[in-house]
DNA sequence: TCACCTTGTTAATGAGCGTTAACGCATTTC
DNA sequence: GAAATGCGTTAACGCTCATTAACAAGGTGA
């Protein structure tokens, strides 16, 4: 894995700023001007770099939705490569863990997964979805490895609350008020598994 | 406890279309004139009933912050004042019941709470998060009865935690689509009890 | 019957905002 | 060295939308 050193790209300066400001005051709440100058530039000259607002929300979200799908396939793929074999609660620690990754690095990001998805455009709403969808029953799958005695259906809302779980994070407070980001994780760690572990004993 | 069986009032009605176009579109994507439409009159008669349209988002947010506020309080009293003495684990049970049938009942009303709060004037947005502030003390009193070893600050996270997983109901697909209001009800009340439970196992 | 309040209506106003136009200036490319 | 390209700028356009103005009709009470 190559860890990038280089300077971002004003792309990636924008699509970050952005992100920032859309997940603190909505789609519709942050004008164009705004994300200009949160890079140093002003309003239109954005119109250089995306093709419009839209275009920005856009790239955000399926780049999410991309991103998680893709870090929990390569992580299952992963633990069937072990050599004792795959077990399944194992598996199931790495999504909590990497999910947990995402929600405490990128919590801006994760706000407007699930906010802002009706200002996209019907297409890339499609996209969006189908990408969350497989991510969701990627999750279930494996979570009916661990507890085989739960119906899909059960698994799949366990699978949608444990998100609202581990997606709260926002709400945690700023960042420096939290205990640690260590201990954070782990206490939603714990959590998760208790969760999922209420939902299998049916 | 008076049951109202009377009609609802204009007010009321404007209340509850706007809360269900708010959480779907969320505030800044629904006009006036929906929101009228959604009740028979036009947008600018809106004003007749509401001074405006942040008005009508203050009157839903502090409604739902304070009747939440309001039912576990009294879940607490009743508790306090049972013939066999206060039992901690009760009173949680009774917590998390009130609180999932509000996110069951209100999904649109619970979509809004976390959402559009910085939508509000100072004066109002400052009430509405110190009756949030003192419903997740309540918990987590209660939830530090339950469990002694938990530290504060650890338990008011995994109060929000919990709070995260509760409030995914509007993720569970449309209403018709769930399993029965009881059997997710049910779910979603286990799998906060184990979530609490392995945060208290530190 | 007349005044008045309630609850609507439609038309006008005015601000905000996404987007495009027109232009400037480095830097690169041939 | 000239042309093209990348990346900005400011000004202007046009649309949406919350709000206000002006007016109408039904009901109620003196």
């Amino acid at each position: 894995m190559a860890t990038r050193t280089d300077a971002p790209t004003r792309r990636e300066q924008i699509l970050k700023e952005a992100a920032r400001l859309f997940a603190e005051r909505g789609f519709h709440g942050v004008g164009v001007d705004e994300i200009g100058a949160a890079v140093g530039i002003s309003g239109p000259g954005l119109y250089r770099h995306f093709a419009g607002k839209d275009a920005m929300l856009a790239e955000l979200l399926v780049g999410i939705s991309g991103q998680l799908l893709t870090g929990a396939r390569r992580r299952v793929a992963e633990a069937d490569g072990e050599p004792a074999g795959r077990d399944p609660g194992r598996v199931l620690d790495s999504l909590i863990e990497g999910h947990i990754d995402f929600a405490l690095d990128d919590r801006p990001l994760i706000t407007l997964h699930d906010r802002e998805l009706d200002r996209l455009r019907d297409t890339d709403r499609k996209l969006v979805r189908q990408l969350q969808r497989q991510y969701v029953e990627l999750w279930v799958g494996v979570v009916r490895e661990v507890y085989p005695d739960l119906a899909e259906p059960t698994a799949r809302s366990a699978v949608h609350s444990v998100f609202g779980l581990l997606n709260s994070t926002p709400h945690l407070g700023r960042p420096g008020s939290l205990p640690g980001r260590g201990v954070t994780a782990g206490l939603l760690h714990r959590m998760a598994r208790g969760a999922f572990a209420a939902a299998g004993s049916e």
